[in-house]
RNA sequence: GCCCCCGUGGCGGAACUGGUAGACGCGCCUGACUCAAAAUCAGGUUGUCGCAAGGCAGUGCCCGUUCGACUCGGGCCGGGGGCACCA
């Protein structure tokens, strides 16, 4: 299974242009309808399914596959890129292939599936694939623990867990698939890494990492848990390692910037993404060093600060426990070195430290004030200082910044407010407990007195830049990011290799572009802890490219986000002989919508926004934003069930049991009462999963997916009821009834549009074009949930007026026509929710092609206006009635019809009203 | 600790830009069909007073702006999320 992708790419794709199908497999055309549909999994007319079985019943089950098939024959959804017709790319975050799907992944896919229907029913031309995030730890973990290896485990994976998407009748392009564990996928990673590299992108580095000594590899900080590995459980080491790393900070401004420009993105997102970058103004001070006890080769300590102003509220300086200054001073006192090695300790129990006492020792050390020869600051050595942040140094300000205040509080250090807040006088403000980050003047600072904070800030920055100090300015301004730059090196198997050769004597070395790509090895074992790469008898060993001497292989491979942070542009021309076709690059970006969980707000949208403008640098891509709308939809939520010991039990093995209002649980095996507890996230610990599988053959993909979109907002999280299910397979069923009896009395397919339309006709029509029209507006503003409701009330008033023709018993050709169009728009918007069910409706209506393939109906907006319109009146703010008027009716004429009611009489009494609002279209208020 | 979001019937949730609060669904109640049940169909369902017509109260709590507030402003309470010694 070396290639089980098979990559037609569109140059195979077919062509065809608009409305026109070509329906090659199709089986013999009807006679009578010319280019028909027929379902070759049984014989027979296309109404065939839905007229003999003759059942009271939709069987999903049977109809569901069916229709796929039809489908997947026409190649309805395999996209061309030389289509004319204007694109729109919708994608959802591909899945890891863990073997199964799971409800959330029913629920994103669901999404992106309603929009790329529409939006191929609106005449657009639709990318919308799907692939694989197949590199990872499960699959070596699966390695591990049951000798599989992880390329077969991976495809296997991948093999079922398509079986089941396709079983929700999506309407992906599956003729793009990737799989990032792909070489030919791969190869292509590499080459960008090694462009990267010339472009100065990629740099090779130390830096500090979590490392697991039992399993020997880097661990990721979620993955320490109480300072030990969450797998060997043996105390994490923090260790200094090289590194590669993408430069992600070269664009922090522009991340940043760009924002903004996001507009079609979460707010939520946006300022996470804001956060995550921090920016931060401020001023790099140099501080002197008192000289009669700084250690050799420093005379001055290096401070950032964004608060210039409160430089004359400083009490004291401190420095992280790595500075270089801390570790001079360490070497000559043992107690300060003890101090060191205890924050070290400290340093991997994160949440312990989070509300730790703020310590420090004093170095002896004494630091200059800039502006003040003659005032000296005692040098801290303090633990809640950050060496990779600033420079790992401050000067604190006790009287403004909560940190500094508990520290100087602790070892009784002056506590000086220099900012006070306005109307406040100056010689009362003290500083309790609480330090004061307000605005407010100077006070207590000489020369800065009076003055606000913004200005103090640009007065002290002003002064320090022009004073000079060894030839340098004592101050200079600076901007911080609290952005670091990206680690990708992992010491793990199943990951794209790193293409670096290590030389003794040339250093790194690219691979040369002719070996791309660096192919894992398949003969690797897992029975020993670490990397097998590293322990591989032979493939690490290689001639080093430049001088042919004996060389290493670099045998980490990269960060998994890696891997996702291009993949939305490698589908645009799957089979490209280069990472990306410049040509259908142009074309499909930017992703027009990308729906995916808010997990990923931070890490892989922001590695993919980095990872694309890389590609602009290096030629590959030719935007900077590769999403331009993105969508982070909730979780799917379910009960918990537990036994009186505590046991969880699974929905499946569960009954409700309801008495009035009471609604109880018990296990439907024994009948053993249970606890219902809280509403959480599905997982398997608390056994609250509901196996899509099971979801989709008993009820099928259609009732699963109107669920999804029904019950909550998309971007809420949605819970998940047998109920709620029951319910939406219930309307699955009262569709389908309804499809056929509107066969039954409804106009021809062709049958002539009649002159004029009576009331009863009329009021069908409209409420079919209103249902057209919220629809509409709600799939583009992704409100599934209103849609879900807008179909509901169409369906009702439909099945309204049919019963009502009934009873009437004849049927006007005007009203027939009318149920002929309603039905048409009701299965047509129903189609991108519903899709399996809308073809068989639309088959019993008659229909003869496609509903995937019909055009979404034309809006009639003169049917959305009213010719009269019913406002509301209120009497002091109240509703007290309504009154009828013409839609064009001036103000004077509805004050005078709403004088006139009884009701508004009745609540003047007699007098005259102060003032009548009359508020256009909306609502009348009587001002008694 | 800092930042952000959210509080509406028994439940999930509607309510466009300040203009009829509770659309639609779930659940529940009543009725029809049935020997019965399921399914289906019809009706009801914010609370409260009333036989009724109708009245009164009501969108976490308090205060304000407005002819009019679920919506805007201030304060508080509760729930959720993000970041975390970021200088």
């Amino acid at each position: 299974m070396t290639r089980f992708l098979r990559r037609t790419g569109f140059h195979f794709a077919r062509k065809r242009s608009r409305g026109e199908a070509v329906w090659r497999n199709a089986a013999p055309s009807n006679p009578l309808t010319g280019g028909d549909i027929s379902c070759p999994s049984r014989p027979g007319p296309p109404l065939a399914p839905a007229e003999s079985m003759k059942a009271e019943r939709y069987n999903a089950r049977e109809a569901e596959p069916r229709w796929q098939k039809i489908w997947q024959e026409r190649g309805i959804f395999t996209t061309a890129n030389s289509d004319p017709r204007p694109k729109y790319y919708v994608l959802e975050m591909f899945p890891y292939p863990s073997g199964r799907i799971h409800m959330g992944h029913v629920r994103n896919y669901t999404m992106g599936d309603v929009v790329a229907r529409y939006m191929r029913a609106k005449g657009m031309n639709v990318l919308h694939p799907m692939g694989w995030d197949a590199f990872g730890m499960p699959a070596e973990n699966a390695a591990i623990e049951r000798k599989v290896h992880p390329k077969a485990w991976t495809y296997e994976n991948i093999a079922a867990m398509k079986a089941q998407l396709k079983s929700m009748g999506l309407s992906l392009d599956w003729s793009r698939e990737i799989a990032t564990c792909d070489p030919a996928y791969y190869r292509h990673q590499q080459k960008m890494f090694l462009d990267f590299w010339q472009a100065g992108l990629v740099e090779r580095k130390t830096s500090k990492v979590n490392w697991d000594p039992v399993d020997q590899t880097v661990l990721a900080n979620e993955q320490v848990i109480d300072g030990r590995g969450w797998r060997s459980g043996a105390e994490v080491e923090q260790r200094e390692l090289t590194q590669w790393f993408f430069k992600i900070t070269a664009f922090s401004q522009d991340l940043l910037d760009a924002i903004d420009k996001l507009e079609r993105w979460p707010e939520k997102v946006r300022l996470m993404q804001k956060n995550w970058i921090g920016r931060s103004e401020g001023l790099l001070v140099r501080f002197a060093l008192a000289a009669k006890n700084a250690p050799k080769g420093f005379d001055e300590v290096e401070v950032f600060t964004t608060r210039p102003d409160t430089l004359f509220g400083a009490a004291f300086m401190a420095l992280a426990p790595d500075h270089p200054l801390a570790k001079a001073a360490a070497q000559r006192d043992p107690k300060i070195a003890a101090f060191i090695a205890e924050c070290r300790r400290t340093g991997t129990a994160q949440e312990l430290i989070d509300k730790a006492e703020k310590k420090g020792i004093d170095t002896g050390l004494r630091a200059v004030h800039p502006f003040d020869p003659a005032w000296q600051l005692p040098v801290y050595v303090a633990n809640f200082i950050v060496m990779d942040y600033g420079t790992g140094a401050i000067f604190g300000c006790p009287a403004h910044d909560q940190r500094d205040l508990d520290f100087a509080r602790k070892y009784k250090l002056p506590v000086v407010p220099v900012v006070v807040p306005e109307e406040t006088d100056a010689k009362s403000f003290e500083i309790a407990n609480e330090a004061y980050g307000g605005d407010g003047r100077l006070a207590n600072s000489r020369f800065l007195d009076g003055l606000a904070v913004e200005a103090a800030k640009e007065e002290v920055a002003r002064r320090l830049e022009q004073e000079k100090r060894g030839n340098r300015p004592v101050a200079q301004r600076q901007v911080q990011f609290r952005l670091r730059d990206w680690g990708i090196s992992r010491q793990r198997y199943w990951g794209c290799p790193i293409p670096v050769i290590h030389c003794d004597a040339c250093g790194a070395v690219p691979v040369p572009e002719k070996d791309l790509p660096v192919v894992l090895p398949e003969d690797v074992e897992f029975d020993r802890p670490g990397n097998p790469l590293d322990r591989h008898p032979t493939w690490k060993h290689v001639p080093c490219p430049r001088c042919k001497k004996s060389a290493r292989r670099e045998t980490d491979t990269m960060d998994t986000f890696v891997d996702s942070s291009w993949y939305f542009l490698r589908f645009t021309a799957p089979a490209a002989k280069t990472p990306t076709d410049a040509k259908a690059e142009r074309y499909w970006m930017p992703v027009d919508q990308y729906i995916g969980g808010v997990e990923h707000a931070i890490l892989h949208l922001l590695y993919s926004r980095f990872f694309t403008r890389a590609m602009k640098a290096t030629g590959h891509a030719h935007l900077d934003e590769p999403f331009k709308g993105l969508f982070t939809q909730g979780m799917v939520v379910h009960e918990t069930y537990q036994k009186p010991d505590g046991a969880y039990a699974s929905p499946a093995e569960i009954r409700i049991e309801t008495e009035g209002e009471k609604r109880r649980a018990v296990l439907a095996t024994t009948g053993e009462p249970l606890e219902i507890g809280a509403i959480e996230k599905m997982s398997k610990s608390k056994r609250n999963t509901v196996d899509p599988d099971d979801i989709l053959s008993t009820y099928g993909a259609d009732t699963a997916r109107w669920f999804m979109l029904s019950d909550s907002p998309p971007d809420r999280d949605v819970i998940w009821t047998e109920e709620g299910v029951q319910g939406a397979h219930r309307f699955v069923q009262r569709l389908w009834r309804l499809a056929h009896e509107l066969a039954e009395i409804a106009a021809p397919a062709n049958a002539p549009r009649p002159k004029s339309f009576g009331s009863a006709a009329l009021a069908v029509r409209k409420s079919a074009h209103a249902a057209l029209a919220h629809v509409s507006e709600d799939i583009e503003r992704l409100r599934f949930n209103r849609c879900v409701a807008h179909i509901y009330e169409a369906a009702n008033a439909l099945g309204s007026a049919i019963a009502e023709a009934r009873t009437a018993g004849l049927l006007a050709a005007d009203l027939a026509w009318a149920f002929r169009e309603a039905g048409e728009i009701l299965v047509r918007v129903v189609e991108p929710m519903m899709p399996h069910l809308a073809e068989e409706c639309a088959a019993a209506l008659g229909y003869r092609k496609l509903i995937a393939e019909a055009p979404w109906p034309a809006l009639e907006r003169n049917l959305l206006v009213e010719d009269t319109i019913t406002l509301p009146v209120q009497v002091n703010g109240k509703k007290r009635a309504d009154v009828t008027v013409a839609r064009d009716a001036g103000n004077a004429d509805i004050e005078t019809a709403v004088l006139a009611l009884d009701a508004v009489k009745r609540a003047l009494d007699g007098k005259r009203p102060k003032k009548v609002i009359v508020v256009p279209q909306r609502i009348v208020n009587v001002v008694a």
